[in-house]
DNA sequence: ATTATATATATCATTCTGATATATATACGC
DNA sequence: GCGTATATATATCAGAATGATATATATAAT
């Protein structure tokens, strides 16, 4: 999926400003995707050079101006345009799984060649964080404001209600 | 981990072609990691050039040279430093999990937006790909010889192992 | 008082991918 | 038998994405 189409998804869900739209990939997004900064905002001035958002500047004295980009009716447009062909091509590819990249899993398998006082705290360290994951699929209380639009998406719901599931029997 | 390191690492599992590492991350690597061409050609260029590996070209009528790169004495004590480097970094850096870019949960977060029908197939398709895998972490056979190497890693067998007892639970 | 973290946008060198080029062998369907 | 697809094998490169850095301030922690 392209950038922009990425971002046009995210701005559906509320208007938004590029700091905040990092702040969900850091969230429960994490776990499925995430762009940098440095890919963030390009997109979204080019999204409002070709009238895809619209721009509102917040103006706070001292910090830059907050910019909240709101999504157009022509952004809606090619939003929902680029998402048909994203899932044609992606059931055309043949390529049904995921792009990971663990560091994790190359440390353990080069393990040999790394003292094992070392691979002792990388695998505690793993372990404590897998704990906090399984934590966190379970908490349901409150998360900050811009976060819930994507905790409410029926998609997320699945997926934790899945994980939960899982936890469950497993 | 840099891509020098992540190849010297495979290497040292035995010589190995440009083609066949590429394979070795199609094979059971590819859960956990990939490289492309465009990186591990040149990245085996620059390794010789600078004497971390060898290379022996086995003429082939017709077909390109294959290049077999072997790690040299240099090239292992390079491999050890940076992966003690690394697993030191991994420890500092705070960040345990992993990166992942999961095309099918983006479409499935904008599914309101995607035809029913074509959002059917997608879930179809990654059902059956989810079952392969599952079969895969249970099948115990015969691999191709180059892929034998990373499927005897005790890390691999570890994971494999976890994997199945989370199967036979689950 | 100092250090670290959070807010907020922006840029850019370096890195990496995905596509393309080149050339041949083999398997598969019709 | 004939065209098509897939596999072998290396190499290059435009375009995309990251990670680091710059700038500026507020607030929380030690």
């Amino acid at each position: 999926m392209q950038k922009e189409t990425l971002c046009l998804g995210l701005l559906s869900l509320g208007p938004r400003s590029g700091y905040e739209i990092k702040q969900m990939f850091e969230g429960p997004l994490s776990d499925f995707y995430s762009l940098s900064f440095g890919t963030i905002y390009p997109t979204l001035n080019s999204l409002q050079a070709e009238k895809y958002v619209s721009c509102k500047q917040h103006s706070q004295s001292k910090k830059p101006d907050k910019k909240f980009y709101t999504i157009t009716k022509k952004g809606m447009d090619l939003m929902k345009d680029n998402l048909l062909g994203d899932a044609s091509s992606y059931i055309r590819s043949g390529n049904f799984g995921d792009q990971i990249k663990s560091e994790f899993f190359l440390l353990l398998l080069f393990s040999k060649y790394i003292p094992n006082e070392t691979m002792n705290t990388v695998l505690n360290e793993r372990v404590l964080y897998l704990r906090q994951k399984l934590e966190q699929f379970k908490y349901d209380g409150p998360v900050p404001g811009n976060l819930d639009a994507i905790r409410n998406e029926k998609s997320v719901s699945f997926i934790r209600g899945l994980a939960s599931s899982l936890i469950e029997t497993g």
